[in-house]
DNA sequence: ATAATTAATACAATCGATTGTATTAATTGT
DNA sequence: ACAATTAATACAATCGATTGTATTAATTAT
């Protein structure tokens, strides 16, 4: 069975393509009788509209290229939902890449997308990539980039969405604070991700604000892992054996140092009171469950789908420099709910 | 600045854009000499390839569609890593759609992947596909599909890729009686899903094999959350002091069993022992650490890819009803980890 | 040295939809 | 009723790469 074109349907009802064309575009050059017609018989013959044609011959693919670095984690496939909806919902597609944290891979990615002549590009960058030629070339073939959570520093041409960790690490401290708390420990990640040092400077700044000395021997520095969680718990202890509050720069931390508190007897929240940081699903599944402060990705997501479409359909004005920054949320749970110290 | 074509190109070197294009595609038709010559006139004047315009004139897309329910579901997020591997090794690119578990969006995500000439499609069906005639379209295209996971009956022309859920189930239950327990109880999902209807055969089944009475009492059904598995852990334990193993149908209820055994001071594993299902990553982290069966969504990715590939280099002899069955695997952690009862 | 063969490149049609311009048909005004 | 205007449709070029066929150049054979 031969594939139906719009000439298959002009020959058939005896009018030319290009009022096939309009007609199935709803184009107010074509008579409703005529569109009626042209509708029945597209349905009648099957046709499915071939958009490489159409892409080619309008100069728009209206798809976005989206790469990340991993798919599988849940920040990421969270934001790329966020992504997705916005972009169905003024008819755009998404192609979604991932880089498997390889700057190689990356530029093969972006090749791929330039050569596919997406409209526009969202990019969380991978661990590997230090340089941005292969970003800069988008701009060079007039395709928008926006940044999203990990980014480039000195490309003003490209827009940002970034989530304010030092907000957040100061909400989940002043939470702890609030909650009672005196001795508040905090697991940081490596100093190297601009990510930890933020956290870091929150966790310090809401001590400052609420007047409680800084103790450099509360903050311990590791890759964060589960296992890493419970050697620091461990460590902690063992020097500040009143330690009533835990900020953890992450959730598998917090729930490696869950699960020493436990196994010592040590009761969270009434002995300890944890926060950690990203919300992953797993947080609301532990017992008792925990606190944690939330990145949405969906709104990340969404946020950067909006700028990036907005651009776009102002026929890419370059973005200057337009970032946009979220506000972290606490999401309260089990493992902080202590009850408030009377202070009266 | 304008967009480098081919012409461009054959302009500026004098040679004809056919040439261009051959010496792009290292066709042998055209000297060493000159390709070298239009690969460095390409590189230096940006030549980007425009695969819209490639793709049309081939008829061909290099590009398979794939369509899951939810991206940001674990197992679907792992499943696409590895159709994205496989494919990529292919030198295909992946669309990733998700349809939110609903028909209609299912449908209009099949509509645009024909209008996108997708050269094949992956699919997931959502919990509200009833009918498959949206994907009957595909094969009226030309378009293959294989279904992997989640499939829809009475589509003989499509290959599938599935789990064997009753034998991991199967797998679940005697690693549990292996490790000594007589009163296995087990959790169940909604039975309009057939995934849950062959889990509990599974469980049947190992009861069986191992000449322990089945006793429909020791199962349970709900939509599986983690409250549900509080819920279910409370009542089984009214009916059944003497629980000594519980197999659950997925990681989320086992967790929710858990907490509620701890907070009434039942040890896992000691007393009773544990084995969820489908690995989530969650699953590593609990206190202890839960056994379950690991449904690799990677593998099925990897397998659902390679039989659409296949039947793509095959130029599309239709796919008669292959179905590849993959073997969910047991992972053993700290929750089923009890010493094995001594027989002799 | 010329015919025969092969290598290298040029020409032109094609993929299917879109769109500016031209043409024809229908409507309105006077 | 005829010119003027507007509505509806037809024509033809275009998007950029590919590819079968034709042509020219280079090589080999006789």
């Amino acid at each position: 069975m031969k594939n139906v074109t719009i000439h298959e349907i002009a020959k058939a009802l005896n009018v030319n393509s290009s009022t096939v064309s309009r007609a199935l575009n709803d184009s107010d050059r074509v008579t409703a009788k005529t569109k009626r017609k042209v509708l029945e018989k597209a349905k009648e013959m099957g046709y499915q509209r071939n958009m490489l044609a159409s892409n080619l011959r309008r100069k728009k693919s209206n798809t976005i290229g989206v790469v990340v670095p991993r798919i599988s984690r849940h920040f990421f496939s969270s934001t790329i939902a966020g992504i997705e909806e916005t972009a169905y919902k003024l008819g755009f597609n998404v192609i979604i890449c991932q880089s498997l944290e390889e700057l190689e891979k990356e530029e093969l990615i972006i090749e791929n997308l330039i050569a596919n002549r997406v409209d526009g590009i969202l990019i969380s960058v991978s661990m590997g990539t230090k340089k941005g030629e292969h970003l800069a070339n988008c701009l060079n073939n007039r395709i928008p980039v926006v940044f999203f959570d990990r980014h480039l520093e000195g490309f003003p041409d490209m827009g940002k969405v970034l989530i304010d960790d030092q907000l957040g690490a100061y909400r989940a401290t002043e939470h702890l604070i609030q909650k009672g708390c005196k001795k508040i420990g905090h697991f940081s990640g490596p100093k190297s991700l601009l990510i930890y040092k933020n956290r870091l400077e929150g966790y310090k700044m809401a001590l400052k604000n609420y007047h409680i000395p800084y103790d450099e021997s509360y903050v311990l520095t590791s890759k964060l892992m589960k296992e890493d969680g419970l050697e620091m718990a461990k460590k902690i202890l063992k020097e500040h054996s009143d330690l009533d509050g835990l900020f953890c720069s992450n959730d598998t931390s917090a729930v490696g140092a869950f699960g020493y508190f436990k196994t010592i007897g040590k009761r969270v929240p009434e002995d300890i009171a944890i926060v950690g940081f990203s919300n992953e699903p797993f947080s609301a599944l532990t017992e008792p469950s925990l606190t944690t402060i939330d990145q949405s990705g969906e709104e990340i997501g969404k946020a950067a789908c909006t700028l990036l479409l907005k651009h776009i359909a102002s026929g890419n004005t370059l973005i200057t420099n337009e970032t946009v920054i979220l506000n972290p949320k606490l999401i309260e749970r089990g493992s902080s709910q202590r009850q408030t110290a009377t202070i009266f």
